[in-house]
DNA sequence: CTTTTAGGTCAATATTATTGACCTTTTATA
DNA sequence: TATAAAAGGTCAATAATATTGACCTAAAAG
């Protein structure tokens, strides 16, 4: 059983972590809605410009969807030629995933608006704070 | 313009905060399932658990959510007698929700979940670190 | 040569949300 | 007091996003 005040510190965690999460969302979001993409598309983006020919398997991995589900996203933004998709040379049923030069430029609008965020804040609170931040993270999503 | 390497470090923060959310709504969503709820279902009895005689409309600011999009889930938890429904006494158009004994318990397994989850992390990690946790987070939630 | 893997796609369905319209009850105000 | 506004409720139509199941090709592995 947990104590009733350490209770009361810790419900300030869970709604911290929801309002702060929604807030972090809707920067992309907004720009997302503008051109009719969704969430799903951002990761597309996201996941693909960190790891460059990725293939389509590790991205579900990664984003915990369906094939099916990430299908329709994925052939929007090949054929908004903001995705590519090459044959990779070694397993040719693999396709390796990357961003074209217009991919990688709406990636970097719609993480940019995250990353400004982000270092408005962590400017304030030093380089200790955001390794402690980190660091609790890590923890949780290794659970 | 954002230092490549200072990007670097603030893209594991976006990925940290993707998978940690992730995974800290894993448990409460596992327990709703099986009784045919959902998210919303938690917030609602998160919400009106943290403060008893909640309005309505007071809930709908938090959740942030169109009223029709409250309506279903609220009347599901009113049938199953896990929320009530009272007039106000000072504004009889104002309707105070409140959890029932089996709204309560409920909401304490939900939320139990990631209680032990945080407690879990948190005593790792040392009462400074939860409280520049916490800064940055309401700093984010403050945007 | 057969099985498995990677990828793709169609169909049916489910869930969750939206906007718009319309209703009652109660309070506030011109 | 008559009327406007606020709080709540609900129906209908639609949209977005997801699921599962089925089935297909191409290529690699056994």
């Amino acid at each position: 059983m947990i104590d009733s005040d350490r209770e009361q510190e810790l419900r300030e965690v869970i709604e911290l972590f929801f309002f702060s999460y929604r807030a972090f969302t809707r920067g992309p979001d907004e720009i997302l809605a503008k051109r009719g993409l969704g969430r799903v598309h951002h990761r597309i983006l996201y996941f693909v410009g960190r790891q460059p020919n990725l293939s389509v398997n590790d991205l579900l991995q990664v984003l915990q969807i369906s094939k099916q589900a990430l299908n329709t996203p994925l052939r929007q933004l090949l054929s908004m030629e903001l995705v590519r998709n090459e044959q990779s040379k070694t397993d040719r049923r693999v396709r390796e995933l990357r961003l074209t030069p217009a991919g990688i430029r709406l990636e970097a609008r719609l993480t940019g608006t995250q990353l400004l965020q982000l270092e408005d804040v962590l400017k304030d609170q030093g380089k200790k704070s955001e390794k402690s931040w980190k660091q609790i993270m890590r923890q949780l999503a290794d659970d």
